[in-house]
DNA sequence: CTTGCTTGTGTTATCGATAACATATAGGAT
DNA sequence: ATCCTATATGTTATCGATAACACAAGCAAG
């Protein structure tokens, strides 16, 4: 079977079963009324020519591309992917097919790749963050599809909202070290504006500690979020020389977490006798790290999962205009590298 | 501005500009000749509507969609994350968006997925793997558009390939392990055959034990590919209630390594004194362990940037009949987990 | 036996853009 | 002044499928 210059169409299965091409059409959606030998002929027509559907052609005529266009920051990251995973699971069965991109946490590449994504006249469009341009939030309002903002809570929601807090998330950790007896509590971030997420953390859990009276100045950030392993590493070093009796320190992230408690392992620091550490973000790499990282699950999965749900309610019932939010529990999982023991 | 019912098309642009709609077409196209006063009417035009592009009609029309379809096992997996950023990256300059898709290690998925992903008539397929079902292959070899295979080196390939040999890449740490002076030495893995790359390392770390005139025996395999933290975890644990005098042990992947690594620290176990820990794919984790992991650094992100360079040139030359392979070479990273020091 | 509904199939128009061809104008070469 | 070429724009047909409508046949209900 030679590789042809182009691709059978529904015409050419038509001819060779038989019938019109408007009941081959049907006889590849269900629920259509078509008699099953028919179907079968057409099936047998269409494996013997190599037939597939061309969606793109499809898509035009029908006004329904069954795409969804999903936006996340980044590919490299364990939360987002679960988040992917739960959304690509609720939408399986729905049979449509999710449209990625990665904004890698900017604002104005987040812009572009909306155009992009809007030029393929997805149906729905999911997208990680509350900050966007103008012209970008304009785009989302003229396409005319239902939009769900997830990881965050909007002050001005585009649409529907899958999130939860992130500052009342980070300040779980604060009032979880300070019940545990820490005073002298550092952060540890990236050093820029771009991850909006880990900005609110930072806010919230140095809210919460100026609430319990505590200082809030032992603030390190190094390098572009979203920080790495060796980040961490090195930002608490500079945050130990800069405060050497710091007694706890919560990382944006577990994967920067992990990198400091390597750090204070290798200066041979006990975690967490001598130096709490807590994390972010609930990465497999805390549960199995020694000691094992505090961290707050945020539920990445369930996000997914419950931007699908919507999704698959918008797209049944065309309502996208209710604009519902779903509000994500965040909880504290509490491990070794902050317990003490008495 | 409110939402409209239907998104603007490129006849309303035009009557808005006063020009015909080819010349808003070939006003959005760069290299067309229109006249700059025109060009900043029509975009003018465009931006005050709203106006955004719809691709699919265009690829109906242009026969171009401008889709690469791409498939990896799995969004959890940071070598995969990689590949996918080297190819995103090495495509960007071109416009071409990337159409993903996940085969969870099943190759009946993967035949669901490719036949979906070409029904959005892609101008390109890269595949990870070289397993294909026998139906998959036909529908890739009818569809008349450049295949790539990667991370891996089929026997039979579909077109052109950026791969490495799993067998050897795993090979090389077996050398390894026996330069350091160990014998005893055991490899933990999945335990289907889902994870053909992961096998292809089994077979190829256990040929080269046998060279030595060491014993393979040592093999232990646990839960579904990939393997993950808590399964290599108990997998060591397994390995070494069978065999308590093992010196060395690879994993099928870092994050098991890892896994293996906690197993033995918490048990109480020196590594590499005790027993020695090596992995496979450079993941972040390996370095920055403690103590670091002994790994093979596949070139994730090369695969991904090579491939892209591949494509390249297969689209400007629409020269795909050429079949290239590209061999990447596997470098050991010997770390701490296994170098003895004397 | 007629009416009305369901099932199965065909016909025509259309989705929104672009390729291919056609045309007009401006400037340069001869 | 004439021809030629490059630039700038318009016209027509078409990409491959599906919506909407039309129609035939079969069967049930009255």
């Amino acid at each position: 079977m030679p590789a042809r210059r182009t691709p059978p169409t529904m015409a050419d299965v038509a001819e060779l079963a038989g019938v019109s091409p408007m009941t081959v059409s049907r006889a590849f959606k269900p629920n259509s009324p078509v008699k099953e030998e028919t179907r079968r002929k057409i099936r047998a027509a269409a494996e013997s020519l190599g037939y597939v559907l061309d969606s793109t052609a499809a898509g035009l005529s029908s006004r329904r591309t069954g795409f969804i266009a999903a936006t996340i920051p980044s590919i490299n990251n364990a939360n987002f992917a679960d988040t992917l995973r739960g959304l690509t699971e609720g939408l399986a069965e729905t049979g449509m097919q999710i449209l990625l991109g990665y904004t890698d946490y900017d604002l104005v590449e987040e812009e572009r790749l909306i155009e992009q994504l809007l030029r393929r006249r997805p149906e729905a469009v999911v997208i990680t963050g509350s900050a966007h341009s103008e012209r970008c939030r304009r785009l989302l309002a003229n396409a005319g599809v239902p939009v769900i903002e997830i990881w965050d809570q909007p002050q001005d929601p585009l649409g529907a909202v899958v999130g939860f807090s992130n500052a009342r998330a980070a300040a779980l950790m604060a009032d979880h070290l300070v019940e545990q007896g820490y005073r002298k509590i550092g952060f540890i971030g990236g050093d820029s504006s771009r991850d909006t997420r880990g900005l609110d953390r930072q806010r919230g859990f140095l809210k919460a500690l100026r609430d319990f009276g505590l200082s809030d100045e032992r603030v390190l950030t190094y390098g572009l979020p979203p920080i790495t392993m060796a980040q961490g590493a090195r930002a608490l070093e500079a945050l130990l020389a800069r405060w050497p009796d710091t007694e706890a320190v919560m990382c944006v992230s577990d994967l920067s977490a992990f990198g400091a408690l390597s750090a204070c392992q290798r200066s041979g620091l006990r975690v967490p006798e001598d130096i709490a550490i807590a994390g972010f973000g609930a990465y497999d790499i805390a549960e199995h790290a020694n000691p094992a990282i505090t961290t707050i699950d945020v539920g990445a999965r369930e996000i997914g999962t419950q931007a699908a749900a919507l999704l698959v309610t918008f797209l049944e019932e065309r309502e996208s205009d209710v604009p519902s939010v779903i509000e994500i529990e965040p909880t504290l999982l509490a491990r070794a590298s902050t317990l003490r023991r008495p």
